[in-house]
DNA sequence: GTGAAAGCGCTAACAC
DNA sequence: GTGTTAGCGCTTTCAC
C-alpha cells in the first residue's frame, strides 16, 4: 500500500502537486500531470480513504436498513439506493436488522462514529422513536415504511389506496363477503392497508365484520400465513374473497385453500401484495398489488443525497399497480 | 459530534487518558475514569472511527462480495457471516455484484483504499484470474464458489458427492433414464454437480446420454429452468427424473412437467438444490439438497479472521443433506 | 503552477 | 497513573 508521498517522491513533486492531480481541481501542467500519474500507475497506489475522510468530514457511504435480505421484495429497492448511490460516488453498506432493536442501535453508531454520511431505512414502525432521534442529528430517509413524525422524509405509495382499489376490485367482481388477511406488526402500511379495507367495504356498503379479519406473524411468515386465512376458511360463512397484505401471506392463503380442498380462483378469489417474483412461479399465479420498487429505492437516495445538501424533508408517493392474474375472479360461491 | 480533545477538557485530563479510559488497555485510577466517562457521557461523544483507523491502520469492516440478494439462499450464509464478524468487533459491507466484473474490480478498491481489511467472496468462478490477484495483496476468502487456484481459501459442501449421492438415489428409486438441468455459467459447484451426475451413472452402468442434458441460464432463473427442462421432456424417451443443480430450476421443472400434462412425481421425479424456503411452499414439495448456510458463513468469517491474524490459507468442505420430500418417487414411467 | 505546512481525531511510545 | 507529543494519509490555505 502506497502513500501520497511515495507517489510525491517518485513523480519528483510535492504531495500538494499529487493530491491536485488526484481531485483534478486544481491547475497542473499538463507535463507534471503526466508524470504524476505514471508514478500513481507504477506504484498502484489508491488514495486512502481514512486520511481522506477524516481531512473532509465525510464518510460518502450511506447505509441501508433492511429488516431482512430473505424477501426478495427488497432486492430491487436495494439496487435502486445503489445505482443512485453508486452514480453520486457514494458506497452503500446494507446493514440487516432482522427486526432487532438492539441491532439497529448498534448500527446508528455508525452514523456517530462518522462511518457514514446517512441512512435510508426500510424498517421503520410506526411510533418508533429512536428514529425521529437519530434523524434530529443526521440525514435520514424512510423508504416504503414510516413513523408518524411529519419532520422526517419519507418515500412510498399510498398503501390505503392501493387497498382501497383491490377492494373495489374485488366488489367489482361481485364479491361481498371478502376477508382480510394481515400481520401483526407495527408497520404503518399494515395499518393503512387494514384502513383502505375497510373504507372500501364501507363505501360500498357491505358491513364490516370482524370475524373476515384475521392476522399472520409480524414477518408475514408463509406458515402463519397458512394458518390466519385457515381461521377464515373455517367460518360458516366463509368469505369468497380474500386480500392478504403480502405475497407471502397469499402464497399461505393457497395452500390453505388447497388442504381443505377449495380451488382458486373458483372456490376462492385471493389477491397478494408486492408482486415478488414468486408470485408468478405458482399455479394458479398471484393477483396482486406491484410497488416500483427500484424507483422507491432510486427516489430515497436522490432525496438523502439532496438532504445531505442542505434541503428540507420532504414526502413523496409513488404509483402502485394492481396486476391482474389467475388467484381472481368472478363470485360464483352462491 | 464532539471529539476527544473537547472530553479531555471537559473532564480535566489529557487526552491520552481519555484514549485509555476508551480503549481499556491501560491502568486508570477508578476515580479518573469515573469522570472521564462522566464527560463521555454528557457530550454523548462517539470516538471517531476515521482518526482510530488512520492511526490503527485497520478499518475492522470486512466486505461480503455477493452475485444478487434475490437468491435467498444467500439469506442464511450472509447471517453467518455477519453474526460472526460482529462478535469479533467487525463490520461488514454486503457488495452485490450482479456478476458485472466491473462492478466487482470497484468494489475491490474497497480493499485497496483501505476502506476494507478482507472480505469472503460468494462469486468467485472457477477460472477467475482478479481473485488471485487480489488474494494476493489482502485477506480473501471464497465461500461455497471457490477458483482452481489452491493458493485461495475456500469453504464450501463437497458439491460433486452430493450430486453423486442425488443421483444414487435416483438409481435407487429404479430410474434409469435420469436427465440433468444444469446451467451456463462459470462455476466450480456446476461443474461438480455435473461430473458427480455422470460419475454416479457411471459406477451405476448406465450409459451417459447427452441428449439428457440440458442448460438454463447463467443465473438458474425460472423461466430459463422450464425452457431447459422442456428440452429434455420433448424427447421421444424422455428422462423419468431430473436432478436440476438449483431449487429454482426444479421449480421450472415442475411448471415444466404441469405444462406438457406431466405429474410430479408420478409421471416425473425432480430434485433440486439448496434447500431454499420456497422449496415446500409450492405442491409437491421439493426433494432437494441442503447446504448449511450459516455455517458456511460462519466458518468462512472465522477463517478470514484467523488469516488476517497470520493464519495460512484453507480449505474446507462442510456436510450437506439430501432432504427427501414429495417430488420424488419411484420409478412408474414404463 | 508548485511547495511548505497545518491540522482533521486518534493512539501509543516515551517521559515523568 | 498521567501528560506530552509524534504521526497515521490526506487536503487546502497561504506563500512564492
Amino acid at each position: 500500500m502506497s502513500t501520497i508521498s511515495e507517489v510525491a517522491k517518485e513523480a519528483g513533486v510535492s504531495v500538494a502537486t499529487v493530491s491536485r492531480v488526484i481531485n483534478q481541481n486544481a491547475s497542473v501542467t499538463p507535463e507534471t500531470q503526466k508524470r504524476v500519474n505514471a508514478a500513481i500507475a507504477k506504484l498502484n497506489y489508491h488514495p486512502n480513504v481514512w486520511g481522506r475522510s477524516l481531512r473532509r468530514q465525510e464518510s460518502r457511504v450511506l447505509l441501508i436498513f433492511v429488516p431482512n435480505i430473505t424477501n426478495p421484495y427488497y432486492a430491487n429497492i436495494i439496487s435502486g439506493i445503489e445505482d443512485t448511490a453508486r452514480r453520486n460516488h457514494y458506497n452503500t453498506m446494507v446493514c440487516v436488522t432482522n427486526v432487532d432493536k438492539e441491532r439497529a442501535k448498534e448500527y446508528f453508531d455508525l452514523l456517530r462514529c462518522g462511518s457514514a454520511d446517512g441512512a435510508i431505512l426500510l424498517d421503520t414502525t410506526k411510533n418508533d422513536k429512536s428514529v425521529p432521534r437519530l434523524a434530529k442529528n443526521f440525514p435520514v430517509v424512510q423508504c416504503c415504511e414510516y413513523c408518524t413524525d411529519e419532520n422526517i422524509s419519507h418515500v412510498s405509495i399510498d398503501n390505503l389506496e392501493a387497498a382501497k382499489q383491490v377492494v373495489q376490485y374485488l366488489v367489482s367482481l361481485g364479491h361481498r363477503r371478502i376477508g382480510f388477511a394481515g400481520a401483526v406488526n407495527d408497520f404503518i402500511s399494515t395499518e393503512q392497508r387494514e384502513t383502505g379495507y375497510k373504507k372500501a367495504l364501507e363505501e360500498a356498503g357491505i358491513e364490516f365484520d370482524s370475524r373476515y379479519v384475521a392476522y399472520a406473524d409480524e414477518d408475514y411468515n408463509f406458515l402463519s400465513g397458512i394458518r390466519a386465512v385457515k381461521e377464515l376458511l373455517c367460518l360458516k360463512d366463509r368469505p369468497s374473497a380474500i386480500f392478504c397484505i403480502s405475497d407471502m401471506i397469499a402464497l399461505g392463503a393457497i395452500r390453505a385453500a388447497g388442504e381443505m380442498d377449495l380451488r382458486v380462483p373458483e372456490d376462492l378469489t385471493i389477491v397478494g401484495f408486492d408482486d415478488v417474483a414468486y408470485a408468478t412461479m405458482f399455479k394458479p399465479m398471484l393477483t396482486t398489488v406491484s410497488q416500483p420498487g427500484y424507483s422507491l429505492g432510486k427516489t430515497s437516495c436522490n432525496m438523502l443525497i439532496k438532504q445531505m445538501g442542505g434541503a428540507a424533508p420532504n414526502h413523496m408517493f409513488l404509483e402502485h399497480k394492481i396486476i391482474l392474474r389467475d388467484s381472481s375472479a368472478a363470485n360464483a360461491v352462491e
